[in-house]
DNA sequence: GTGAAAGCGCTAACAT
DNA sequence: ATGTTAGCGCTTTCAC
């Protein structure tokens, strides 16, 4: 920055100037200043400007795994909104685990990020404590419910349990199960699943079960879960999926053993994956908007930076889910 | 950190030292800092420690989409190793474009990163310059061919289409299609394209025509391109796909229209996705492991940070890819 | 093994 | 509108 100062005829605190607020220096020093930075190719350093001004432009994000496509879509919308405001992203993958993710934002908060971005309510008291302690905003996001650290925008879980509880009982479906994986580590899909049960009931119901896979949602746990299901509850007739993967794998197996979707069993997803609209039959699933969710923490972020931090309900943004009704039902 | 060497009767560069070299202080000069340390819930400043040492623990990583599984999985293996070395990853989305991407190098520099890793080998000049100019060791993922900028992991794509391309020929198909979406920017994907184009040219194919759809490469353009390609060549009997996603459309779609897969046509996919094995019937496709690709990444960066940097064709370094066979050829 | 001293490259009062 | 000045919190010689 010296050196362009130098070459410019100026002094680098008006480098410095011209780079954060090009208008606040005059025309010709401004040209001045853009031709030696062309001609040197300086590259600023945001190390040393995050260092004088405590605050980089790093906004930290932290999910579960970016392999699954609720996360990578938010993830996505987030950092294209950051990007645009000169932010970037720092990410990191829980892996489901309290532990890991209290490590991570222990790493994140040595960034002296412009704010922490966590999934869900869930977190290690050291996690909670540690956030508290920094003053940096925090936005949790994906699930609604319990008080949140900071910020949160997302939707309720349970809330997604009931509507698709109510919507398989509104198609006369009475022998119920949900299907699900990981549910001992993905708490928000435990709660689709107590949700699914709790609205279930109230239609009386001949079975409710909850079927967990302990590993990943993946297409193959679908099947084998449509399978296991098949076994406990012979005469199944609606099933919900904590996942539209988990989902189409139920589908397949179903194909596979010439059950009659939805005539014989009803099958509703969640997320309204790409695939969700044109497969046979189409997936009825129930759509979150990790688009919308992304879009929505960066708002919150970027107006609690700049000066304007939102108050009170403000603070929390529901996004609520949709139910999108197609052939599988 | 005055605080913590205060609070433990040492000096500042001690409390420095203990934190990066344990072993080099004391045991007990270790234990008061570590008591220290825990007593004030200190986390140290990195953005000053990038600054005072010149090089942050950041490496930046751009992708053209951390929406598409193949580099979500990736971005995730690459990290999950970087990260157990003290590294943390700066995400970028090219989304595809050489601007963006140069303006995302030019940022990521300014964090002064440990390393820098892109998709592919097509950038801007300006791109090549910026890079060589730092002197930060740069990877290039994804793709094999033309000399990389620094160090390179990936594959041949023209190689890819060619094995698709056997793989036909080899079934007795004759009348043959590439459907593939967003060639104009994907540029990997147009290579495995004219592979597979130039291979089949030595099978005497009836028909070899490649057929694009210019948006993202998902599912419904996989019915679309299907439509596209049985309307330009009726008696077409084998196609392969850019992607597996647009192979489960064009598998729809054959559903629906009551084509049989793969007796009236074989079907071919790349990428072995979550669902690929499971779909009905089950998908050949092509896999190329992003896993590999990542951890052999983090590898390459990790001896070429550690002084080792790798030499000669150890710079390159090729994951190959593997025809898996299924019933859908 | 430990400490003193000199920055790393920039920002942000403040003065002009 | 521009310049002067004093750090930001740490690392890294170098001497002890």
């Amino acid at each position: 920055m010296m050196d362009v100062a130098k070459l410019a005829q100026v002094s680098p605190s008006t480098v410095s100037l011209y780079l954060r607020k090009p208008a606040a220096v005059s025309p010709a020093a401004g040209q001045e200043i853009a031709r030696a930075i062309a001609a040197l190719g300086y590259v600023p350093n945001l190390v040393a400007g995050g260092l004088a001004a405590a605050s980089s432009k790093v906004v930290s994000v932290i999910v579960p795994s970016i392999r699954n496509a609720f996360f990578a879509e938010t993830v996505s919308s987030l950092q294209s909104a950051l990007v645009a405001e000169g932010f970037q992203v720092l990410l990191g993958h829980s892996e489901y685990g309290e532990e890991q993710e209290e490590a991570l934002v222990r790493t994140a908060l040595s960034w002296a990020p412009a704010a922490v971005v966590l999934t869900g309510l869930s977190h290690s008291a050291g996690t909670r404590k540690l956030l508290q302690a920094s003053g940096v905003p925090v936005v949790e996001m994906w699930e609604l419910g319990a008080d949140p650290i900071d910020m949160a925008v997302g939707f309720s879980h349970p809330q997604v349990g009931a509507t698709a509880a109510r919507h398989l009982l509104s198609k006369g479906r009475r022998t119920l199960a949900f299907l699900g994986a990981r549910m001992q580590e993905d708490h928000r899909a435990a709660k689709r699943a107590s949700g699914f049960v709790e609205e279930a009931r109230q239609g009386e119901p001949r079975t409710c079960e909850i079927i967990n896979h302990p590993g990943a949602a993946t297409v193959e746990a679908g099947s084998l879960l449509l399978n296991r299901a098949l076994q406990q509850i012979p005469d199944l007739d609606g099933i919900a999926c904590s996942n539209d993967l988990i989902a189409l794998g139920a589908l397949f197996e179903c194909q596979r053993r010439g059950i009659a979707v939805p005539e014989s069993i009803a099958i509703l997803g969640f997320g309204d994956l790409d695939f969700s609209a044109s497969c046979i039959p189409s997936l009825t699933t129930i759509r979150p908007s990790g688009d919308l969710i992304g879009r929505e923490a960066a708002r919150l972020i970027l107006s609690s930076i700049h000066g304007e931090p939102p108050d009170g309900s403000a603070r929390i943004v529901d996004t609520g889910h949709v139910l999108v009704e197609r052939r599988s039902t």
